[in-house]
DNA sequence: TGTACATCAGTGAACGCGCGTTCACTGATGTAC
DNA sequence: TGTACATCAGTGAACGCGCGTTCACTGATGTAC
């Protein structure tokens, strides 16, 4: 069974398929908790994965198409805290610290998807950010949605959702990228802090409403 | 008078001398509103600083410490909003929304100093790190004592001025990175964002205390 | 005032390194007859 | 079922490049006598 066999790294030559995932995954294992996508480098991520510099041309066009695809991987973890808040409200759960609950989760993750996503300021290419951005835009657009759901069944409609669903976006995300830093015992009191922030934003918003009709 | 004919560039031999400015100044002239400092190399500092790559040395033990430099060069910039923003409230002028515009107006600056923070997400060495933290725990704490002593003149004591501080200076930040990606225009409708976004953390964390005791 | 000397910001040349990219290739796999 | 062939993910070698860093040096400047 020679393709069982090439299967082997240890077999000579040619090794068995690799593909885009794999590289996909190399390249996270290589990121860590610490490192920006923008500084990974063509070879460097081959080496991680075990094959030849050159092979990975077959997979992507260059680093920075890589570099893409590994943000709109990290959306997937946006859509498990937006699933899991939806989830909070209906069975009654405090919505916004279950949600805060579950953004960090996300970003303690083993898979360090949401990670990626965080720890990228502004740095890279156009390309790159415009893809960063799109996964902010539509964390911000669910959030806004939802908002105006929640708070319009409630009778307590806010004043400008939008701009609420920036603020709280925003700055949930530079909470989450500032939680990186921080060790792991530091979460219970980052969660009450995002918390808080949360809550005097949708009070806020409510009371501008009050206030200016 | 060979002293004089040496600070000519077009002179062969050794330059006149060269300070620790002229580095910065000539990293900053590279990074531009769209670079981030911790891509900055140290030949091509010295390339735009024309002196030779190895005169770097003379000044500075290596590229990480020009940076950590330049962070704490841009803090200037964060004083003078802070400075702004206390002769708004002297003067009688609407605090929040003349404070977020001497930031955006730093934020536009051609020094490019507020740039230089912005720009770093949380990439780079742990000095570095540590420098763009200190600089952000700087304005908050400013903040902090500044939102005491006007809410409590006022009579309207906010419920966790720490925490509405944090937020505020997360989120400004926040915004003031993507107002870089964004053209000129956009500013009007970034200000007036910010200004609600702010006023909204203000009001919250005051009815937080009214609700809460 | 003149001379001898220490200091030290500058220099050019060279190093080894890892990078992205290109080339012509190989050989396993799937398909057509 | 066997054979011929196209496809294409893999390969090793090589390229030129810019990087950070080290070396022994030079010569202008300030200081001591």
């Amino acid at each position: 069974m020679p393709q069982a066999a090439a299967n082997d790294a240890s077999e000579a030559g040619r090794k068995s398929q690799i593909s885009r995932d794999d590289l996909l995954a190399a390249a996270l294992r290589l990121l860590g908790p610490h490192r920006s996508v923008s500084s990974l480098g063509l070879r460097e991520v081959a080496r991680e994965a075990d094959i030849a510099p050159n092979s990975f041309y077959r997979h992507f066009r260059d680093i920075d198409e890589l570099a893409v695809a590994l943000i709109e991987l990290s959306g997937e973890a946006l859509r498990k805290v937006v699933d899991q808040a939806r989830v909070n409200v209906v069975s009654g759960h405090a919505v916004v610290r279950g949600s805060v609950e579950a953004f960090m989760s996300q970003v303690r993750s083993e898979d360090g998807l949401l990670q990626v996503l965080l720890r990228e300021g502004t740095a890279g290419s156009d390309a790159f950010k415009r893809a960063v951005d799109r996964q902010l835009d539509f964390f911000e657009e669910e959030l806004r949605v939802e908002l105006v759901r929640l708070t319009e069944a409630a009778d307590q409609p806010l004043h400008d959702p939008a701009v609420a669903a920036k603020a709280i976006t925003r700055l949930i995300f530079a909470m989450g990228a500032h939680a990186l830093d921080r060790p792991i015992e530091d979460d219970a009191e980052l969660i009450h802090q995002m918390t808080q922030m949360v809550t005097m934003i949708l009070l806020g918003s409510r009371h501008l409403r009050t206030r200016l009709g």
